[in-house]
DNA sequence: TTGAAAGCGCTAACAA
DNA sequence: TTGTTAGCGCTTTCAA
């Protein structure tokens, strides 16, 4: 006997199949089997003999059969997909300047490539006007708002955050070690004598909170002065301005810390074109280690995150939990990366 | 009458609720409607009585309900997703390096988010081995294995490619006019004076290929010479590599053209360590633009792509095909960013 | 303005 | 080794 499958989809022209919408149950018929045994010979199930198998395969490929995953989604109450929610498209051509770069995602990516996972990429107002099916999320960035969270959260889907990681158990985070990374940019300026130190960066985000946070222990534990702070946007124009914002308030300071490379680079050339030379009058790091941090003139001296290993944290943890796992939240070291600024 | 919701899922504890799923109907029974009424309420439908549509939504919220979005994909045929496969995972620290950045990543979500389309990132071998379920495809570089296409042609999805611009139209590719791009960097280096010509990069890649026939043409028209070539890998050490390969063949040249901007850098190093002067004795340009590029001494000249409009492009050509629509390929301006190499 | 029936295409569970 | 039954949770279609 004989089924045409073509036969089944009424509109469709000849040079170009338009979708030839071959399910399993017309691969069952033209093989002679039922639906359930096609099912086990697609997915090489053990049990399936192996010429039944072959013909399946064989009657598959011939029919262009694929399968439909929605389908399958539904029937197995799982994507195997995790849903990453941005904050801002990752766009502008200073990827430098960007606080999740293309290392956290690689991170993440690597780790769920290994098990099969994928990785759906969203914007919070993306996600809630259009949802994706996933199994869980992680959310890069408590961000400003912490309403990110709250919105996810409400979602009930299982979630794991990167981002300043407080003692607070209520949610999954893992994050650098932002306030060591503070003290270890202080103890950098403090080990070449300079006393008189500023910050600059927006603490309205928690990590950059728990830098200056950091920072200013390790300063009054070394009885030397805090003199100034600027709020900054993550940007090399932000660093300018935030750097000429503090000198025309008159702060006399021989070090700086900034939150980011670009922002330290900004305030560089900021100090420059007030006839501060860097790093002898002032010395300044910046933080991430980024791509173009060795590249400046003069090199930048920054704080390093493991955002590698930050981003297959997070990959690990989100599908722990899916797997009904308590993973705990984590704080990764940093390091820093002396150079010439 | 009353329905206990929580009475239908059995294992769950009462600190955290592990599994409401509570469903459309369960809505309905509680609500006293139908499950259609339900769907309705719940998708904004003008038709549904609005203190049929409040009551409902009070429930919804009240119970946590949350749409089971992989059912709708079933039932709707469409996920509303795109999946992007990229060739390498998107690591290290070098993004600077990456061929393809996040700008292009950028420029497709902007573009598909604005159409309430999710984007799910994955690479070849786990589309292969755990596929998601998406619309339609948009591939990252043909690469050097065309075999990338192959597999993507046979699962029958819609898919946009990026990369070289052919004639051929049997695929839809949005790319840079990466010949234009050679003729360009041709242009620039002749109108130094410089005569003997040398090429760097991979002319495996086909958009490669492409910058070095427009290179090698325009030289060839100028009465120049093309006096060297060799391959090289996308970073700094591969460019270095190459330089040092080139100059131990004996090889005499005042003006290379580099394939990418990471590769120009690490050529410039090795003139230096060679003992040449750069531009004085050699002049270098680059491509990509990238964002070291003008932070490197000396900062580099470079051919820029537009890559935002790039991913846009190939967003809207992959959402077009996806509903029906037979979208051209398209080739993209590039300019030139001359500095001091 | 609402509802009933049907089924998207697949696989878990059980039976043979 | 294979088949039958019964849905997964939603929306389309048609009827009221």
């Amino acid at each position: 006997m004989h089924h045409d499958l073509t036969g089944t989809t009424p509109q469709m022209s000849r040079d170009k199949p338009e979708s030839p919408r071959v399910t399993m149950d017309d691969l069952a018929k033209a093989a002679g089997v039922s639906k359930m045994t096609v099912s086990r010979a697609l997915s090489g199930h053990p049990l399936v003999k192996t010429s039944t198998r072959e013909r399946v395969l064989h009657l598959a490929e011939q029919h262009g059969f694929r399968l439909n995953i929605a389908a399958r989604n539904l029937r197995q109450r799982s994507t195997r997909t995790i849903g990453v929610v941005i904050e801002m498209t990752p766009s502008h051509d200073r990827s430098m300047s960007e606080p999740y770069p293309l290392s956290l995602l690689g991170g993440i990516m690597q780790e769920l490539t290994s098990h099969a996972y994928n990785m759906v990429l969203t914007t919070l107002p993306l996600f809630v006007a259009s949802p994706p099916a996933v199994d869980g999320l992680i959310l890069l960035g408590q961000g400003v708002h912490e309403d990110a969270v709250d919105m996810v959260q409400r979602t009930g889907l299982p979630y794991v955050i990167w981002g300043s990681v407080d003692g607070n158990e209520d949610h999954i985070t893992i994050g650098s070690d932002n306030v060591a990374g503070g003290r270890i940019a202080a103890d950098h300026l403090l080990g070449q004598g300079r006393r008189a130190l500023a910050f600059i960066g927006d603490d309205k985000h928690l990590e950059i909170a728990d830098r200056l946070r950091g920072f200013a222990a390790r300063i009054d534990e070394a009885g030397a002065t805090l003199v100034g702070q600027a709020s900054s946007r993550f940007t090399r124009e932000g660093g300018y301005d935030a750097a000429r914002t503090l000198l025309a308030g008159g702060a006399v300071f021989d070090g700086v810390f900034a939150s980011s490379d670009a922002i330290a680079m900004g305030v560089i050339t900021c100090l420059r074109d007030a006839g501060h030379t860097v790093p002898d009058d002032v010395a300044v790091i910046g933080f991430d280690d980024a791509p173009g941090a060795a590249l400046f003139t003069p090199s930048v001296s920054s704080i390093r995150q493991d955002w590698d290993r930050g981003g297959k944290l997070l990959a690990q943890k989100i599908l722990a939990l899916t797997k009904g796992a308590k993973p705990l939240s984590e704080s990764m070291p940093v390091e820093i990366k002396a150079r010439e600024s």
